[in-house]
DNA sequence: ATCCTAACTGAACACTTGTAACTGTACGGC
DNA sequence: GCCGTACAGTTACAAGTGTTCAGTTAGGAT
């Protein structure tokens, strides 16, 4: 219980911020094991660290700041996995597919900072504006799908909110109750591509 | 603030029952607005109430009873909603379409609950094995259309698994971030009833 | 009028929380 | 040798939490 680290050192002079990037990994795996953003406390944080309480008060100005910067990082993972993955392929059916089945290999490894990305308090704020780079990204990858004839033409914008709401939706059900056994991901997602985009069935 | 009832009176001898009801009533309307049901203390639902703390504790064991019967309470409501609407059609088209819909309507008149319905731990728990129930009137529903011919044949429990991830998606996405300005619900969901099911498009 | 007991209350325990104010400590330059 | 400063720790506070326990009230039966 007590994951109290091992007494760190001081850091030396320059350094600084190697604290902040402690402090950082430590809450990307409190707020994963939590779920959600209410429940970590800065005590918490520090005892994953090592240190006082209040030394996460050198780097964050509160609670607030330190779950803002923990999911911007957070974020910034998962664009640069969506990002990697699309680039396997030059055919843009496989890299939309591509893009999306990130998003569920991702939930299923992170599920607590998954919920805390998508369900927390904090995305109401205008500070997480950073979260709808996901969904232009998602879109970019339809239009060019429709722009090179393997999806049929139309509002490319409505076709990946509905892609996004019903990917969204799959892992969410799955997030929520994950004593049940829910059928394959990879196959419902498939089937979105092809219904609610209009991709060739694989 | 102090959102303090009116010094409530002691009830007559045998309806003790009346405070249960009371503090369920003040429960739902604090759930809804928290969202979160970690964030509900008993101090604030006695408060509402207008009764002494120790006083929940006639009636619940302790905070996750009173959650989860508050739970139960909020589920079969939206049950009955969901069955008045079907009922006000013979097609079994139309009685999908509004047992769908009312999930949005609900959703919106009560943002928080569905949140807590939906994303709390919970719902990790046997004890609220009663919303497979939702799950299940909309697989028979999905089955009926089926059965009528105003759907292709097909595996039911898969398609209902897919519209309900949808709609589901669609609702969360707009709880989560209700900043945004969305395109109309209706809408999306009649594309899900469509691209998903296999009804007419309307 | 008495008593029983259902219905309710107040005070208290043993915590945890965010955060401010203060107090060190060791390293690099002078 | 000295000292400023970057880096950190200690102490403390006021507020809040779930829950328990020992009462206290009042309505109905005797």
């Amino acid at each position: 219980m007590g994951t109290q680290a091992s007494p760190r050192g001081r850091n030396p002079r320059g350094q600084g911020d190697r604290l902040r990037a402690e402090i950082i990994d430590a809450t990307l795996g409190l707020l994963d094991e939590l779920g959600d953003d209410q429940a970590l406390s800065m005590r918490a944080v520090a005892r994953a660290v090592g240190t006082a309480a209040t030394s996460v008060y050198l780097h964050f100005a509160d609670r607030d700041a330190l779950v803002l910067a923990t999911l911007r990082h957070c974020h910034d993972d998962l664009m640069r996995a969506a990002d990697e993955a699309a680039a396997g392929s030059d055919d843009p059916a496989e890299q939309l597919r591509a893009r999306v089945l990130v998003l569920g290999t991702w939930s299923r490894r992170h599920p607590g900072l998954y919920r805390v990305m998508h369900e927390s308090a904090v995305n109401r704020r205008p500070e997480t504006a950073f979260r709808s780079e996901v969904a232009d990204s998602t879109t970019a990858a339809v239009r060019r799908c429709m722009d090179a004839g393997v999806a049929p033409a139309g509002d490319a914008q409505l076709v990946a909110l509905d892609l996004r709401a019903a990917v969204h939706g799959a892992v969410a059900l799955r997030l929520s109750q994950p004593q049940l056994d829910w059928p394959p991901l990879t196959a419902q997602i498939d089937r979105f591509l092809t219904r609610l985009v209009g991709l060739p069935a694989r």
